[in-house]
DNA sequence: GATACGTTTGTGGTTTTTCACAAACGGACC
DNA sequence: GGTCCGTTTGTGAAAAACCACAAACGTATC
């Protein structure tokens, strides 16, 4: 059957091609590629036009909080499975009329999506028309693509020096993003997330679309490295950049990946926010040795994931290597462990217990499920075998440390710190 | 007046002048170098003698607790300021009897002493005889001690090698100490004293002389750097040589410098015990790193003197440095100093004193001088503008720890640790 | 000099922590 | 099985740390 298609023929722009689907459906339209950015909108009347609309094209992007929702109504999902018009119920809460929307599509790959706003359920012949509105559109999303990916390579292959060479400077660093039109906040930040698995190009670019979409931080730069991917962040708007900022992003995208996409993160940390770009580095080597730490301590890690949070912690490397040197254990340790083997004790456990839960006894106690007074004569014991006083704080802190260290040291080698 | 020299003329050896003037005396004696070591002695029959002489004898060497007893007489202080003979008293309690004594010179330098035990007191010719013993004693004095130089000297370039040189082996250094005829303990340990002026060379063999003279340390070797005397000790007896007792000896040594030669140290350290002569360098650069430590943080390092005892403070001088790549102030910190500029309060010192003193409210209060309930409002006030938990051990650990280097950050420059 | 704000010290009571002591437990050894 | 040694748990009393509140104090500001 040879019926008739009315968009035949090739568009110079993406917009004519918006009219005249405009035209030929009689509804406002709107063309957005697979990131939900705007690509071209059909010029109709005002009040054929919902809110979701308007801001879609005041912020030339869908607001992050109605895709949120079209996720929850499973719209996106049913999108890029089928490449049939999906009828998009009416979402007031987000200020979103009804409409019908259809992925642009090169294969099974989805490119981008039309919307159409529409108060009826569209007849087969209009979705007949939707549909090859979306076939007209594909070759141009496609040429747009190609030209995005040329510069998406030029920003990662920035990116990554900016990452590993150490004589940038912040003025150097600004000139090259204007170049690449990469708008540089005052402030900036690393960001490394470890996926579980290796991932395509797709997933890739999936990825780099959530970390676009957060409300209050922007991605600027992304590279992955193996499984690991590496992001700059800073601030939407040009406010400052705060640690608790950057982790909180950290955690929605971790749960959205996992959520959307089902891509599992082993783990995610950042570096400290530094205020030149010549410091990228630095803030890359932090959120590698947060990233190293993790690994080595994940109990004591577990809620932290910024440098600024490591506290002492961050020192550890360094204490580590020096630890190596030295060969002889710690005469305290040494004459407990001594004690633990020769009578079953939990001396060496008990107290590192005891130094971890601040000292507080009930609490220690507690938590090794032991007896307080059981918690009162170990420690007594402690004292006496390890021949210290335990009322001393340096020599507390030193032995806090000796036993980190020594835990360290158990499980192979940490990795040296790369910092100059 | 041409008197009458039975002394006259050259002696092969000092026995034989020891013997000539026990016979011209008529009583035993016995002829020491300017450091109490047993040169000669006349032979006599064994009832003359009393039991300081045969502990002499056999030990070839004065036993240290004589000597002690002497200089509390005031005996060898007379002996070095007079070129006359000195009457010494009964010392019963160290088998010392009744004797006279006199010391061998070269101008005013002391080479020697002789002694000889008798039980009346000398008339003037046999005080003149004595004198004139002490004089056909002093060029083979002369004669010994030049040869002693050098030697010395080939033990101090050693011992220099030793202290500054990595490539050394157990192997190698035992080799060269068996040529330089030094009895190698299993365990050594590098010592410092820090002095308060340069020394004269008689001052350096005065105290060179000093200490080897501690009943259970050996000083094995000797150098002096600058203002600085490093010695390699050992165990006396081939016992085990453990920590306290090198402290023990850095502090006799130190009161019997001041006491005897009113020599000033300003500083005493040592590193830890070694059972390797290839691993000098390192005990020495412990040693070093104590000293410097005490120099930094006199208050805090008040006690300690050995590296082994440093606890975590052995690992500042690495934190330090990775401390000062950072620029940023902990916001903790930051935020305190703050308000105690603002309010003229005085939180940091606060939580200063309270890590220090165990985080004991009562001790530290008064440790302060204020009431326990002002502690405890500054404690609250503490957490509130410092926003922050005081029941987190970490958080506490990174705190005492930030501001131990802040202080260091704080007066000049920690000359970086040299250990590879 | 009045006021506001934060600090210091005092009082008294409550909660928490610590300690002494006894009994029971459990593995190692004979 | 019995004994020894060290550990664990329980009880109640003693000590200590903590807290709420109020009054006094100091200092900066207007």
């Amino acid at each position: 059957m040879d019926e008739f298609n009315p968009f035949q023929g090739t568009y110079d722009t993406l917009e004519s091609l918006a009219d005249q689907i405009g035209q030929v459906l009689d509804c406002p339209i709107t063309i957005e590629d697979e990131q939900h950015r705007l690509l071209a909108y059909s010029s109709h009347e005002q009040n054929f036009t919902d809110e979701a609309r308007l801001a879609t094209i005041i912020g030339r992007r869908v607001p992050a909080s109605i895709i949120d929702r079209l996720w929850e109504a499973g719209v996106l999902q049913a999108l890029n499975q089928s490449e049939d018009p999906v009828q998009v119920p009416l979402l007031a809460s987000v200020g979103l009329g009804h409409r019908v929307a259809i992925s642009i599509r090169k294969g099974t790959d989805v490119l981008g999506y039309i919307w159409a706003i529409t108060t009826h359920v569209f007849s087969a012949e209009e979705n007949r028309f939707l549909k090859l509105a979306a076939k007209a559109a594909s070759p141009k999303l496609l040429q747009l693509r190609t030209r995005g990916r040329k510069e998406q390579e030029r920003q990662q292959e920035f990116f990554w020096k900016l990452l590993t060479d150490k004589s940038w400077t912040q003025e150097r660093g600004m000139e090259m993003a204007r170049q690449l039109k990469i708008q540089m906040p005052a402030e900036t930040c690393v960001v490394i997330f470890q996926l579980d698995e290796f991932i395509s190009a797709k997933r890739y670019d999936q990825i780099s679309y959530l970390v676009t979409m957060h409300p209050q931080v922007r991605a600027l730069l992304h590279v992955l490295d193996e499984t690991q991917l590496v992001l700059l962040i800073g601030h939407e708007t040009n406010k400052r950049l705060s640690e608790p900022t950057c982790v909180h992003f950290l955690h929605t995208i971790v749960e959205q990946m996992q959520q959307r996409f089902h891509i599992n993160v082993a783990q995610a940390v950042c570096g400290s926010v530094i205020k030149s770009l010549g410091k990228i580095h630095v803030s890359y080597q932090e959120a590698l040795d947060v990233f190293r730490l993790k690994q080595l301590l994940p109990e004591e890690m577990a809620n932290i994931y910024d440098y600024r949070n490591l506290g002492f912690y961050r020192f550890l490397p360094a204490m580590l290597e020096q630890r190596r040197l030295e060969e002889t254990e710690h005469p305290v340790l040494a004459g407990l462990r001594d004690y633990d083997e020769r009578n079953h004790a939990n001396l060496v456990t008990t107290l590192e217990a005891f130094l971890k839960y601040d000292q507080n006894v009930k609490q220690t106690a507690s938590m090794l499920h032991i007896h307080v007074n059981t918690m009162l004569y170990r420690l007594k014991r402690i004292s006496e075998v390890g021949d210290f006083d335990l009322t001393n704080a340096d020599v507390k802190v030193s032995l806090y440390l000796e036993l980190l260290l020594d835990k360290l040291l158990g499980q192979g080698r940490l990795p040296p710190s790369k910092r100059s």
